[in-house]
DNA sequence: TGGAATGTTGGAAC
DNA sequence: CGTTCCAACATTCC
């Protein structure tokens, strides 16, 4: 379910329930009480990367899928949903094995929404900023920063770095400026193709690195090794992907 | 069938 | 007090 294009869906799927009132909520969420939500009006739904905002006047809530997490629309599954929220025109969202936590006004206020790299609002030249800012980062570790990249996530680290023929030890200030430049753009074009992928299911069958044992452009065995501060998995070719120190 | 994985947090350890 | 490390969470797939 995770990586940012996942939730550019489900708030496709759930933008109908904006300016619903919320007449029933439930779940096993225990970091907050579901009847709280109960005659709420759903004023805005909002992504930022993996998170998903639920904006009402009297509070925001915020849920992450974390690994597993997954959601149904107007129909629910064989598990006892976190939270469920049932609007007045009978309308319903599930949400299974996530995150779900209140956050404060300020807290919702300082979401920096251009640091999502699916967002209208996406600043490339903010994210080239902060990466200068961090010359001994590594690659690898820079895409999964979600402050730099939000909505980044693993599958698309290693697409990323491989389209843009960097290996993901190379460190950040090491980058010629097109290398850093092209980081940041294919992060979020990555990430679109990703989206259409996935809505026509088949995204798995269109990866050229995460996952693979063999160089699609050289044919020799991919390395496989955890790197990084963040120690996930990275495919990458000794070959053709250069590292930059 | 056990282990690993599209992820993050919170608390222990240093 | 800052940082780093690791367990915990929870589901699906191979």
């Amino acid at each position: 379910m995770p990586e940012g294009p996942s939730l550019y869906i489900l708030k496709e799927q759930s933008a109908r329930f904006i300016g619903q009132e919320i007449v029933h909520a439930g779940g096993n969420v225990r970091a907050l009480d579901p009847q709280r939500l109960v005659g709420q009006r759903i004023l805005k739904l909002h992504t930022w990367g993996k998170h998903f905002l639920i904006e009402m006047p009297d509070l925001v809530v915020r849920i992450h899928f974390l690994l597993f997490g997954t959601y149904r629309i107007d129909e629910d599954r064989d598990k006892v949903p976190r939270l469920s929220v049932k609007v007045a025109d009978g309308g319903e969202m599930n949400f299974y094995a996530c995150s779900v936590k209140e956050i404060d006004r300020a807290t919702f206020e300082a979401y920096d929404f251009s640091a999502d790299v699916m967002s209208e609002t996406w600043d490339p030249k903010s994210a080239r900023k902060k990466l200068r800012a961090e010359p001994g980062m590594l690659a690898c570790d820079a895409l999964l920063d979600q402050d730099i990249f939000s909505g980044v996530g693993n599958i698309i680290k290693n697409e990323v770095l491989f389209r843009i023929r960097v290996h993901p030890l190379s460190t950040v200030g090491a980058l010629p400026a097109p290398k850093l430049r092209a980081l940041v753009d294919e992060a979020r074009q990555y990430s679109f193709d990703f989206l259409e992928w996935k809505k026509q299911w088949v995204l798995k069958q269109h990866w050229l690195a995460h996952a693979k044992t063999i160089c699609p452009r050289c044919d020799i065995p991919f390395s496989k090794a955890k790197l990084g501060k963040t120690q996930r998995r990275s495919f990458y070719c000794e070959r053709c992907q250069k590292r930059y120190e």
